[in-house]
DNA sequence: TATGAATGAGTATTCATTCAT
DNA sequence: CATGAATGAATACTCATTCAT
């Protein structure tokens, strides 16, 4: 008994530790992905920076954009553990906190559009359905809570409205992310006063939408997506 | 085949015949793409299906993405001009003419939305400071006009707010694009009923989210440059 | 007869036209060799610099490296011819003089070496064997004068002897040139002091070379070429 | 075929195996280098022909110019040091030992000359500065005791002189092989008996050259860095 | 003659992933 | 468990030359 439970411990604590060098991946792609594009970064390097060999990454990871998932997944409930946090916290009226919150929050988290903006590109390539349906059903979970306070908190909305929200203030991050935050020559080109007009700050812009859609909400519905 | 080699052979020496070779091989891009990701369009398929030789692309187009990116102009010029000829010749009111005819031509043009999509990954890479900001440039000429005639039609709208609208049209096009209606295993994945509160006709959200908008406008004030 | 004459003038005003336009584009041609490597040097822009049309450079010369080719056979035959007019009037010691014509004529002709150095590298590829012929068989013809006049004028030479010693001073030229005056990295890496045992100046080290061939002169025998 | 992929399937784990898998791709380029022009080995076929993979070489080597520039420094420190070990064991004149034991042992190496002629044109393009300087000090290294070797030994050569020879050597080498000893259509054209006289043996001319060299020897002074 | 539009061969290199050790 | 050596697929672009006009 004393050996099954030494084993049980020696288990527990392997566990533990490949947590824990799971974690410590994650935490060096994050940072890598904060000052590099994605395809610059390669496998060989993040092991390297993370101080174990490249054929580990591969013990934790099926595959690289895997990995860069499970970024965006854990990232992204993180934040939306906090906008909940938040909202339920929030005085005053309750459109200005769910603006306020969401655009807030955000700004908090420089990366967190970057990531988001990638996953569609990197969805739709190397990952096996499997591992979408996984990372999506992990969102669904994630933004559900946040969904049915809304659809409670929220007097404009009716039941569905709450998640029809959060989809779209997703896409609007994302298209406003990639036309008002773009990397590389764009990036350059948009400091050109001649193009000046397209220069907005993502997220005033963002508060903006947002703000607009709350004051003109009309409920759509019972939507279910189409199969 | 017959029809894609009508110019094999045959030099273009005047200015409308080299016109009308650009245009041979912008329609043939554009055939392309409509079936296959751009990153699978290899030049020398192109050129194949095009009935001419690899080089003589090149002589038409400096780069694969310049390529595209012309390709990504002219349907987005014509769209809008398109888009203005119906505003302009609308009836009713126009918060829900703006909607109408923005979705609907744009649902008359189902590979307009994916070329969108790619403008930001193509822009970003590849491509000389130059040429992306001859593209912003002529997407602000084709923006223009519809930006001034919403300014003048909408009544809630003050100077500028037609650029701001569409600008967030755009970005909620693209996003609601990629969210939507993805391509590769997401698309897979996104039929698994379990994830079917994620699925969404990106025409309706769209439409929906427009309306929206409209309903709750309130003017951003003079917006110019970044903020 | 009259219409003849008339012909024959056209005819003659056309030889000269041509051969005016040929002197041109090897003008043009050695302006550009003098400052870019020949690899850089196209044919178009070289038609472009002569103000003329690609497809004319090739009524003149069968090939690039035929054009090239001309090229260096033109400055050999002239500096073969100066450094035989020179030695005919040199004074005092004949082995000075044949050192001091060959390494002070080279030094006006600062791309003659450069050029001499791409014979080989150009003759063996993309020309063909008749051409070759003709461009040695021509080397032949500008080196013999001198060649007769170093037997007659060097006390140690024998016959066949002024031949053998310009083309060892003509193996030399090309091996300094390429060994001291590199161009691209090399270049940049004789500059390094750690290597500074290697860096000479080419003529310097010719001019060295020669002399003590000349004080050494062993005739060498009856030497005809192995077949 | 059996012997090139003895290491197919293996993995060169310790720094020995290592070092024996380099050599062993060195080998194989050096035996298509002595069948083919540089130009035509592909890298590709390279691996192949060494029963490794593509990405193998690039394991071994940073690029396909510094895997030869690699190749031709070994063969000539191995050629210095075998001239070295005979001059130190010569009989009879040293002015004659020195021609002798240089022009041989280069006949028993016959494609180290075809390897050092092709240097410049490959240093000179595609390589890094650091590489080239690191080429050029490993040479200075193998030179070095040879130069300081006939430093010594010539009574006709004052410190300094025996470096200044073998570079002049190594220039003639070069010069008088590209120049006798040409590839491709040069070589056939060298063939015809018009241009017999300019068809030597290119040892036996190097042979002639080097015992005129050190018989005509005058000291050239304290010759350091660039004139 | 002159033009320039058309052609198409040709290749080094990276890097995610595997699997022998 | 961990490692890192080995793998190999995959592709835009240039430019000398030709030849229809």
């Amino acid at each position: 008994m004393a050996e099954a439970r030494s084993f049980q411990g020696k288990r527990a604590r392997r566990a533990e530790e490949k947590a824990a060098r799971r974690a410590d991946i994650l935490r060096v792609a994050e940072r890598m992905f904060a000052s590099e594009p994605y395809e610059s970064i390669t496998v060989a390097r993040l092991a390297r920076e993370a101080g174990i060999g490249k054929g580990t990454v591969y013990l934790y990871f099926p595959t690289k954009e895997a990995l860069f998932l499970t970024l965006v997944g854990e990232k992204l409930q993180a934040w939306l553990q906090e906008v909940l946090r938040q909202l339920e916290a929030h005085e005053g009226p309750v459109e200005h906190a769910v603006v306020e919150v969401l655009t807030l929050s955000l700004a908090e988290r420089p990366h967190l559009l970057a990531l988001l903006s990638m996953v569609h590109s990197i969805l739709e390539r190397n990952v096996e359905v499997r591992m979408v349906l996984g990372f999506k059903m992990g969102l669904i979970e994630a933004l559900g809570p946040v969904a049915r306070w809304l659809d409670d908190a929220m007097p404009a909305f009716s039941e569905g409205d709450g998640m029809t929200f959060l989809l779209w203030a997703h896409s609007a991050m994302v298209g406003m992310f990639q036309a008002f935050a773009p990397g590389g020559n764009a990036a350059l080109a948009l400091q050109d006063p001649r193009v000046a007009v397209l220069a907005r700050d993502p997220l005033v812009a963002l508060q903006s939408a947002l703000a607009a859609w709350l004051r003109g909400w009309k409920t759509t519905g019972a939507v279910v997506g189409e199969g």
